[in-house]
DNA sequence: CGCAGTATTGATAGTTCTCAAAACGGGTGG
DNA sequence: CCACCCGTTTTGAGAACTATCAATACTGCG
């Protein structure tokens, strides 16, 4: 009754590859957030996946450089996006001992792993280190709260907008925003389908409100449009 | 362009009261799982606004009777149901110092009261405490994705039978279940209007899915249907 | 230059929403 | 105990937004 092979396009057909580089000790230093924790720094190629769903979560990542997306499929292929974990943020830090989502790199990524339990065991002596874990995991908690919001009750207009104004947000820059992820990822992220996402950034554009240097490079002309749209 | 005004119908009117009555001491005790908390224990009539949204957060709540449901709504009263928190269940505990969701008694409610700070103080000296406090965030998080899933990318049949999966294994019985929110809550809850949500329901007890004994006790025909509904 | 993947655009269908009205249920007061 | 009221739920008809299917442009790259 439902769409029910139909909907399997969402699935996204590239193979992960689950190599990551080594880089020498010499590189190694601790995150200036957790400290006392030291970490690994690895690289990941782009399309690799970094962790699958229901992997042992033997690591907690901190992204250095380049973009994560986090997501979860349903059995036919459809895709949810949970979040894009860009410079700074964490992931993979979660209540149960394997993962509940799955990680890939969206762009050639550089990542801090931390062991899991290592974590907890400083955070068990030093209760800077739990407090910052919590923090990780509460703020983790208010995105994907927010998200909800954005999922159940936005519109298609007002989803492209709330994004494209946390990607600003993001980059730091109000006027411009350079997106890494495709029109697929972003689709997935906010519920929508691709051919949606296109159309109303076409739409968003022949308003005036952004223009599409390329495809993934957008110029914000009425910043205060966008955040009309984004509605909170 | 989008649903304007036409959505405020989403919102709820009723004005929530917010009057607590306070219980006696004898009745204060310390929860088997956050050890060493102690807890002021208040009821709050079916209805009360227990907590507001940019409330600054004073208190973390465990519910010990009743249901509350945690919202957030967007400017033109559209309204997003983050979680239903029953029996046993957290809320309120979060990154910021405000709340950022509202918290509302969906029945009469018992909750038990204790102080952030003193959470936080206690926490710092007791790293059980710290890991309590963190796997309770942790919880709500791995909870908010797997609804995000839903929210983006189920239809309103796999989100009925998802749902009362859930309610079902909240409480514990797979053939039964009493909802003791209204439909617009569920609605709210799953991204749906309301019409969607009565003509869903009857169309799964058409289906012989389930039976409405009455609108809110519900017998689960097929489980093993709306497992195969929800699709996960 | 041509290929393969990605993005845009078009035409149409369909699920869900909107507006509207009727049915139901619980509580109150006579 | 029953009629009445009010809020909730269900049902109906039609509109709208978004998805689907399909074809055409792009873009980066070998």
């Amino acid at each position: 009754m439902q769409m029910s092979v139909a909907t399997a396009r969402n699935y996204v057909p590239e193979s992960p590859r689950r190599t990551a580089q080594v880089i020498p000790a010499a590189h190694r230093f601790a995150a200036p957030d957790v400290s006392g924790l030291a970490g690994v720094v690895l690289h990941y190629a782009r399309g690799t996946e970094i962790v699958a769903e229901e992997d042992p979560a033997e690591y907690i990542y901190q992204v250095v450089e380049g973009t994560v997306r986090s997501c979860k499929l349903l059995s036919d292929g459809r895709r949810q996006i949970g979040a894009f974990a860009m410079a700074g943020d964490y992931f993979g830090l979660e209540a149960r001992a394997t993962h509940g989502y799955a990680a890939e790199a969206i762009t050639d990524v550089t990542l801090r792993l931390i062991n899991r339990n290592a974590a907890f065991t400083a955070a068990g002596q030093d209760p800077a280190i739990a407090r910052t874990l919590w923090e990780v995991t509460a703020k983790g908690l208010d995105a994907s709260q927010r998200h909800a919001l954005l999922l159940g009750r936005k519109t298609a207009l007002e989803k492209i907008g709330s994004f494209l104004q946390e990607m600003a947000e993001r980059q730091g820059c109000d006027a411009e925003v350079e997106l890494p992820m495709s029109r697929q990822d972003i689709a997935d992220y906010l519920g929508l389908t691709i051919e949606t996402v296109s159309r109303t950034m076409t739409q968003l554009e022949s308003a005036g409100t952004i223009c599409l240097e390329t495809s993934r490079h957008v110029l914000l002309r009425r910043p205060s449009e966008l955040a009309r749209l984004s509605l909170c």
